[in-house]
Order: structure tokens, then C-alpha cells, then sequence
DNA sequence: AGTCCACAGGAAGGGCAGGCGA
DNA sequence: TCGCCTGCCCTTCCTGTGGACT
């Protein structure tokens, strides 16, 4: 026994020893993740300077439009946005300007800013106040945000990234808010910057809040192929060692994200990964090969993570979807196969009753339906029957060859 | 032209847990 | 301790709807 235990130190010992001697591919792998900002952005020269024009003014301590950024993802919007407000408050301290706070937010952080009262204590949190998670009225927030601002000596800039988000979740109703505050405000102000890829989100928004909100708007167009790579070679540079990585291989990663309407995120994400798996099996240069692997791990990921973050109930919505398609017999391609919300919900009970779970509503199911759809793991679109009534299609948007993992990692969960 | 189906999806509210402040 | 507030998950009730069928 202690002889097994002494082999088990010894080969991990091994692992980790062969890993400090072997040099790796990576050489500062932070420049390769989508949170990093480098200090030259290539290719939004243009955005930056426009967004840069739009918020001089609160250097001086003016009130200055708030900014809607328009931009499918990976298109840089984020990091620009980020980059310039840094530089904003750099040059406010060096040159002791009127004194200025950003705060960045990300919508999509559920349990985080997903809520009117979750997003005020946020910002009191930045802000240095100490606010309980629960328990107080919202209009007590509102009023403590308030007297935060007017009585400190600075200004705030808010970026709400993935804005739409929030407005699906919440309405309008704090955004109308946040932009009454700012009308009320004498020595400081609120700036806001709303991020998100929805272009046409805009138009959902109550007029009064449109006009007060929407005052100027900034539009990044996806990258194409080639600023791509010109990205990938620079942040290669950065973080992989010398001759790690060749050209090829990073043309790849950039026609593939390309294809996926010119996303930066993605393209980073497919190099990093496939600089892991090389390092992982003990290749000293990353090959094509690297980068399909990485594609597939990518999105493996993703639906793990999804899986994983969803209560049982939707689990179980989704592994009957996945069980309805794929009792399809028919000769249809993968991606035209479609189930219904009837039959969903049919399966959904048997397998509850089958595994003693509580059975909810079909109008609770709907929403559970409509949440998967949200997270892109489903398609929906609703159709109508003629007399034989109105109904919601469902494809899976899930990979084929990775519909039988995702599947016995729902049932792990499940059962 | 009217009927009818099978839902979609909005609105309202119940019930529970967690937390605050007097 | 108790009243009040919030978030969250859920149900109930209801109206709306596109198009096949009569």
C-alpha cells in the first residue's frame, strides 16, 4: 500500500518536474485572452478616437452625451471602451483634472447584475459604500446612490455591457432612472455607455429613455480575415515563445473566426486552446492539427458549462429535446430536424414521474424553453399548424457528432 | 367567412428564503 | 423579535394568434 502511495507521489512528482524543465509553448499566455488590453488596439483607431471626442468634455467637468456602442461580439467593443476610459482617468489624475470613476459592468453576470437591486449595490460597492446584498427598498438605494454622487467630487462613467440583456430581464424602467438621476445631479455627473450586439435594441426602448440614452451612437463593423490575423500575429508575438507558432497556423484561426462573423474572442480562444493541447501532449509547435482539436474543445466547453450552470428542471427540458430529435427516423439532414412544444413537454413528464421530480407547467416549461433558446444551446421559431393549433419548433443547435456527449453528461446530471 | 386548435406569452400573485432595521 | 423588503421560482388566469378546415 505505501509502496502504491510512494509510486503515485513519484509520478506526479514526474509531471510536474518534466513541466518546470520542458520549455513551453507559451511565453506570457494573459496576451492571449480576450480580457487583456493591449496598449496598441489594431484596426479601431477610428471608434477610439470618435468615443475618446465624445467624453473629453468630463475632463472638464461638463456633463457630456451618454454613448450607445453597437457590435456583434468579438469586435473589439469592450476592450476599446476599457482602453479609452483607463486613459481617461489617467490623464484625469496627471494632469489633476476634474476627478473622474468608471465602472464597468457586464449584464450578462447572472446573480450579479441581473437585477435593478443587484446593479445599485453594485455600484454603491464601487462607489466605497457598504450595502447588504438584500433587504433594503430599492428607492433607499437610489436615494444613497444619489447623495454618493452629488456630494463626492466625482464624475461617473457607467459602461452596461450586453445592456440588452438587462433590458429583457428588467425593462426599461432603471435605465429611466439612472437617466432621471443624471438630470438631477447639480455638481457631478453619470455618464452611460451601453454596449451590446443588438442593433436593433434600440427600438425597443420607451421613447422618453431612447432619447435621453441614445445621444450618440458608435457602431464597430466585424473584423474581416485579414485584420484578423494582423490581431492573432501581434498578440502571437506577445504570448507564444519563438517559433512555437507559424503563420499557417494562425491563418487558420483567423479564417475560422472570420466565418463567425470576423469574432476576435473566438479566434484568441482557438490559438490559446490550441496552445494547450500542444503543450499538453508534449508538442513544441502548434500545428493545424492543435487548432481542430481546439474548435472542438471550445464548444464541448461551452455546452458543459451551460449544462452545468442550468437548474435540473431545464436539464431535463433539454435532454428531452435531445431525445425527441433524435427519435426521428426520417431521412432529414441533422439540422432540419425539429420537434414541438407538445412533444417536449409530453417526454418532460414521463421522464419526471419516472424519476420521482416535481412536474411543472407547460407554461413554465415555455419559459424554460425560450431560456435555453436564449443561451443558444436551441433554435426556436414559432409556427402555426392551421386547425391543428399554434406551436413553437425546436431545432438543437448542438454540433452532431457532439449530441451523444451532451446527452450522457445530462444524464449524469439527471440520474 | 367563420370556426377551432394548441399553444405563445403577458399579468398578477403566492410562497419561500434571506436580510435589514427599529 | 417582527415587520418589511427583495429575489426567485412557480402557478393560474387570461387574451391573442395563424392558418387549415368546414
Amino acid at each position: 500500500m505505501e509502496q502504491l502511495l510512494n509510486s503515485n507521489i513519484s509520478s506526479v512528482q514526474n509531471i510536474f518536474y518534466n513541466y518546470i524543465q520542458k520549455q513551453g509553448v507559451f511565453k506570457d499566455k494573459n496576451a492571449l485572452t480576450s480580457s487583456f488590453i493591449p496598449s496598441n488596439i489594431q484596426h479601431r483607431e477610428n471608434e477610439i478616437k470618435q468615443l475618446s471626442l465624445m467624453i473629453a468634455p468630463m475632463l472638464k467637468g461638463f456633463q457630456t452625451s451618454n454613448i450607445f456602442i453597437y457590435g456583434k461580439c468579438g469586435t473589439g467593443k469592450t476592450m476599446s471602451s476599457r482602453f479609452v476610459l483607463n486613459q481617461l482617468e489617467s490623464a484625469s489624475k496627471e494632469h489633476k483634472t476634474h476627478p473622474l470613476k468608471s465602472i464597468y459592468v457586464n449584464c450578462k453576470m447572472k446573480k450579479v447584475a441581473d437585477t435593478e437591486y443587484r446593479l445599485l449595490t453594485q455600484f454603491l460597492k464601487e462607489l466605497g459604500e457598504n450595502v447588504p446584498d438584500t433587504g433594503l427598498p430599492t428607492d433607499v438605494l437610489y436615494r444613497r446612490f444619489f447623495d454618493r454622487i452629488e456630494n463626492g467630487n466625482t464624475s461617473l462613467i457607467i459602461i452596461l455591457d450586453e445592456i440588452d440583456t438587462l433590458y429583457r430581464k428588467i425593462g426599461d424602467e432603471f435605465l429611466y432612472n439612472l437617466t432621471r438621476i443624471n438630470t438631477e445631479l447639480k455638481k457631478n455627473h453619470i455618464t452611460i455607455i451601453g454596449i451590446t450586439n443588438d442593433i436593433s435594441f434600440k427600438d425597443n426602448l420607451d421613447a422618453r429613455v431612447r432619447s435621453s440614452l441614445s445621444e450618440e451612437d458608435i457602431i464597430f463593423k466585424p473584423y474581416d480575415a485579414i485584420q484578423l490575423k494582423d490581431i492573432l500575429m501581434m498578440r502571437s508575438t506577445k504570448g507564444f515563445v519563438d517559433g512555437a507558432i507559424n503563420e499557417d497556423v494562425i491563418s487558420k484561426c483567423a479564417a475560422l473566426a472570420a466565418q463567425e462573423h470576423g469574432d476576435a474572442r473566438r479566434a484568441l480562444d482557438l490559438l490559446k486552446v490550441a496552445g494547450e493541447i500542444a503543450e499538453r501532449l508534449g508538442d513544441s509547435i502548434i500545428t493545424e492539427k492543435h487548432v481542430d482539436m481546439a474548435e472542438e474543445k471550445i464548444d464541448m466547453d461551452r455546452i458543459y458549462e451551460i449544462i452545468k450552470l442550468q437548474p435540473k428542471q431545464s436539464q431535463i427540458v433539454l435532454y428531452c429535446i435531445i431525445k425527441m430529435t433524435k427519435r426521428q427516423n426520417d431521412n432529414k439532414k441533422w439540422v432540419d430536424k425539429r420537434v414541438l412544444t407538445g412533444d417536449v413537454f409530453d417526454e418532460y413528464v414521463k421522464i419526471c414521474n419516472n424519476t420521482n421530480m416535481k412536474v411543472l407547467t407547460l407554461r413554465r416549461v415555455s419559459d424554460l424553453i425560450k431560456e435555453l433558446d436564449m443561451l443558444g444551446i436551441i433554435d426556436t421559431r414559432v409556427i402555426s399548424k392551421g386547425r391543428y393549433g399554434r406551436t413553437k419548433e425546436i431545432f438543437l443547435t448542438i454540433n452532431e457528432n457532439m449530441i451523444e456527449k451532451t446527452e450522457k453528461q445530462l444524464e449524469s446530471h439527471i440520474f
